[in-house]
DNA sequence: ATGCCTCAGCTCCTGAGA
């Protein structure tokens, strides 16, 4: 089974390279973040086509999440019961016996904003919703565009974006927190070449000077640790003329 | 550098992203 998380910066634009994708990559799941477009707007037809179902959660301008997927999930769910939100951020469903939740974590600006406190309460949220999801489904993905690095080596100037907005301690705390409830970062499970990242800036050629950021995460449960096969990064989405500026992240389990 | 790209929209500028 496998598993896949993809920020595509407006699905509009990047439609016909998350087809193109899914043709060479024939996941069973793909969580996308960024559609901004509203439900009306969003292409069923074309995933259908391409033997796809869908499950959405837009919104206009901004955010927005779905869950493509080669079998009809069950248990939708739209966001964190336990936190109202505005903003369409969250859809989770069953895939046979894993409880599956895609996200778009709040980016939050910068520290000392609203848009950052508003951040450390969705993530608390965020938190006590998951650690519930787990007494009931012990089988859980949490996957999605994080807007945390874990530590210095997510992030490839650690100096210059030290307690800066994805780098500061409160962001991290949240983040082991996330871990502590029994998670593991699936890439982690393996080793990795330094300089590891999932997202680059679109200025000043970050992609072609590696300058980026590993924000996207695929987060699994203790029950399902065992079953992981390889996690992976697949920068090649990342080379298409108009590109999303992430990369999606790719579970395989047995 | 309160910038550099990219995207959406009350679109020829602004807000937001990360």
């Amino acid at each position: 089974m496998q598993l896949a998380t993809w920020n595509v910066n407006s699905l509009a634009v990047r439609l016909p390279q998350v087809l193109d994708w899914l043709a060479t990559h024939p996941v069973d799941v793909l969580a996308l973040q960024e559609l901004k477009l509203s439900d009306d707007k969003f292409p069923h037809q074309a995933f259908a086509e391409a033997g796809y179902q869908t499950q959405c959660f837009g919104q206009k301008t901004y955010n927005g999440v779905a869950l493509i997927s080669r079998q009809e999930l069950s248990g939708v769910v739209r966001n964190n019961p336990l936190f109202a939100d505005d903003m369409a951020r969250i859809i989770s469903a069953n895939l046979g016996d894993v409880r599956v939740i895609g996200a778009y974590f709040p980016n939050g600006q910068a520290p000392g904003t609203d848009k950052f406190e508003y951040k450390l309460e969705w993530l608390k949220a965020l938190r006590a919703w998951v650690k519930a999801e787990l007494l009931t489904h012990p089988k859980l993905v949490l996957m999605g565009d994080y807007n945390i690095t874990f530590d210095d080596a997510d992030v490839w100037d650690p100096e210059g974006m030290r307690d800066q907005i994805h780098c500061t301690d409160e962001e991290r705390y949240e983040l082991s927190a996330l871990i502590a409830l029994g998670l593991h970062d699936s890439l982690r499970l393996f080793p990795q070449a330094p300089k590891t990242y999932s997202w680059w800036d679109y200025r000043d050629m970050g992609f072609r000077r590696n300058r980026g950021l590993r924000i996207d995460h695929i987060l699994v449960s203790d029950a399902l640790k065992n079953t992981v096969r390889a996690c992976e990064i697949d920068k090649a989405p990342r080379k298409n003329e108009r590109p999303s500026d992430h990369a999606p992240v790719i579970l395989t389990l047995t």
